[in-house]
DNA sequence: ACCTGAACACCGTTCAAGT
DNA sequence: ACCTGAACACCGTTCAAGT
């Protein structure tokens, strides 16, 4: 209880350590986004100068795979109760509304995991209890493949837009009064216009699960 | 004939003009991607200093949209004979595949399109297009802006992702090669070995067309 | 009106040198 | 082994001044 927080080697104990560093990182995207993430901000909130990153993350791009990486932990793979005992479309569709939560979780979460290409274990966790709902409902390994590739793009997808919508935070006059401005303006768009209140409703988990609802019944029609 | 060229106004003819502007942009795109497009490059392009490409686009920010909205003018709505007389899902899914063929026509051509919010008359006739596919075929409103919203939320998430795969050319180990290694490595991942094949297929077309299908199979249940 | 020149406040990345 | 200091080759953006 009174040993020196974290002495495992000898000589002095290192002031970045991957782990710590990944985590300064994320509460830099949460503050500013990603555009504001530097790697010259993230060494001074380490304390550190910027090259000494580059000892643990040879390049940026590494990092931001790391953080994706981080990011995906919240998912949580439905092998537990919640959705072990339930038929397969409701679990496929927790797992979905677990990594949309999960990236929404991070300011511009969903642009990290777009930008990046992560092999670890959440990112490989994810895709193989996805693809093990559907051949345990009895899907071949192709269609279950292809099925989880479906509903990951769509969720990225979606959720791309959602932050999109989300990030500027009252700088610009936000997207849905400009959408509205210029389908107005034009007046040529008559199905733009007639939809205009659900096209700038905010209700963005609504718009979710009507996407996840298509795609499962779809799949519905293939078992 | 003899006329010189773009003589509109008097006083001498700019050197700069918007349109030129984002098709040199969009040449430069295709050429490095769109992390080697900059300002300053693109300035040198055009035969200019960089500060005089802000007369005509105040952020760079607003150059991508207008190249997002210039993407958008190859996806054909399919108000002509090809899919004037079809159903109204084959309609929705060449909407979708022209989509698709849009943003691969130029490199990095789904990031631009996600990373921007143009309201430029090509994406909103493509929008406008879209739900008056599914209005026509007696989706009310709600429906019809939900289903194409994702429609289109889809598309970018599985084109991006198709183009991440191919933007590198040959740098890297490339992504299917990564993945093998790292599932076999594991060895944790039986659903994700049983489907590897499918995984690291490149079989792009094939992939976007199941997802469409679930899609729009899904939104046939509720036609 | 349109563009230049030059600056401002930054970037990611590398690498000898220190401790 | 781990980090500093300092540099290299860039960025987006602004703005007085020229023509």
């Amino acid at each position: 209880m009174t040993t020196p927080p974290t002495r495992t080697g000898r000589g002095r104990p290192p002031r970045l350590d991957p782990v710590r560093t990944i985590e300064t990182a994320l509460a830099l995207l949460d503050e500013g986004g990603l555009d504001a993430l530097t790697m010259r901000r993230l060494a001074d909130a380490m304390g550190v100068q910027a090259g000494a990153l580059y000892r643990y993350f040879a390049t940026k791009e590494d990092l931001l795979t790391a953080m994706a990486e981080r990011i995906l932990a919240q998912v949580s793979a439905p092998t537990a109760e919640e959705g072990g005992s339930a038929d397969w479309s409701a679990r496929l569709s927790a797992l979905a509304r677990s990594l949309r939560l999960a990236l929404l979780a991070h300011r511009d979460g969903a642009r990290v995991f777009a930008g990046t290409h992560s092999t670890g274990p959440n990112t490989l966790n994810l895709a193989d209890s996805g693809i093990g709902i559907l051949r345990g409902a009895g899907f071949d390994d192709a269609d279950a493949a292809r099925a989880l590739l479906a509903v990951v793009h769509y969720t990225v997808g979606h959720t791309l837009e959602e932050q999109a919508a989300l990030s500027p935070a009252g700088e610009a006059p936000a997207a849905p009064e400009v959408l509205r401005e210029a389908v107005t303006a034009a007046g040529t768009y008559p199905h733009l216009t007639a939809t205009l209140p659900i096209l700038t409703s905010q209700d963005h988990a609504d718009r979710f699960e009507f996407g996840l609802g298509l795609l499962t019944r779809g799949l519905l029609t293939r078992a």
